[in-house]
DNA sequence: TGTACATCAGTGAACGCGCGTTCACTGATGTAC
DNA sequence: TGTACATCAGTGAACGCGCGTTCACTGATGTAC
């Protein structure tokens, strides 16, 4: 490993741990997190298995480790779309295209969150689900700000920002589901997914003038 | 085992594979199917390792039988709700009604299918994603019968329908979430369930009138 | 109904294998003077 | 700048253990006559 080297010793170490992320986090596509095993990622990550104690303690360190990454990874994502300039008729379309972005170039990490919201170490599925939570809210947030919402109460918020975040995980869900090199099937989800939203959005007027 | 037994010795065979399928089904609420091992499948079961295979050939058959027996659940569940002779008005109560009182008196099977949903083998996940997809078909026909529904295509009640299933499947793992013994805490989750649904089907004559 | 034989669900010993973890090591990089 | 010593990321051998799987077995249940 690393024959060639001008790096300084922390910087190499700081890359075999990645190498033993990414090492993880490419067997996760096949297999679950409590099924992965010390020696299948360091095999992987071509370094002997002992390596893998210099840079964690468990494997469970590991995933947390995991976890951090892919949560920067949604974090980015949510914080491109809140600050998208698009206007209110295309924040639709947007939106859309920048989870579908987002999840195609982090497939890997994308599908590790969906995939251990529910199996798996307990600690892992609650961090997941605090964030997903999180998400909730900010959104709910966004939300007062547009037309029709305004005057709606904090749970009707919350409320109409989960059948969003429903919907906008169960969009990449499909993403991570549709074949690699077919840009027609992306183009058709991408569809899909921006009728549903607008459907949910319509809701709008109409669920206030139920109120009053 | 069955010491004192007046069964058939296929009787007997049957409450084996069953012991197997219980037993595979608890240790499954801890940890997910790829690290699932023959050895502790046996060993809850109370039976020797070598018995596993008088029953099944590899663990993904036993896999592929606990999807079969969840999803039998899971299809009573639909049956249930379709079947309900509910009026309009309370098409919405009698849903959540039904859904989080399956969920909560089948946890394991529920709780199994939402976690294989996405993880472990590719079989299996495939099973799962062709049953949901077959619900929301299902519902999509049943929608067409409701007041301003009667006109749409078949896209558009496609997508309404995976709304709802979106958020159907929110809801149970919402209820397999809570904690066991809290009836409140299972109250707010429907009310909030209810209000989900009659938000998403409040969008049924504003989504008719944007299309005219 | 009684007897003799066949079936077969469950057993228990044994196997080779990959696992996680320990330990002492090596040799390149970093530090002090 | 050069030298002597310390640090420590990665190595390789070794361990005990539980795994999946095989095999010949046992003895209760089922079947044929």
């Amino acid at each position: 490993m690393n024959t060639r080297a001008p790096e300084s010793r922390a910087e190499r170490k700081r890359q075999t741990r990645q190498a033993l992320l990414d090492a993880a986090l490419r067997l996760l596509e096949e297999q679950s997190f409590s099924g992965l095993g010390l020696r299948a990622v360091t095999r992987e990550a071509g370094v002997v298995p002992t390596t893998f104690y210099r840079h964690f303690e468990r494997m469970e360190d590991l995933g947390l480790a995991l976890i951090d990454e892919s949560f920067r990874t949604l974090r980015e994502m949510i914080r491109d779309a809140r600050s998208d300039p698009a206007n209110y008729e295309h924040v639709i379309a947007s939106s859309v295209e920048i989870l579908v972005r987002h999840v195609q170039q982090n497939r890997l990490h994308f599908g590790f969150i969906a995939r251990e919201r529910f199996s798996g170490v307990a600690e892992i599925r609650h961090a997941i689900r605090a964030e997903i939570r999180l998400f909730g809210s900010e959104l709910a947030t966004d939300l007062a700000r547009f037309p029709y919402m305004r005057e709606w109460g904090t749970e009707d918020l919350q409320v109409m920002a989960g059948l969003i975040v429903n919907a906008m995980v169960s969009i990449a869900e499909e993403v991570l589901d549709a074949p690699a090199g077919e840009p027609e099937a992306l183009q058709e989800i991408r569809r899909i997914a921006e009728k549903q939203l607008r459907m949910i959005v319509i809701v709008a007027p109409a669920w206030q003038s139920s109120r009053r």
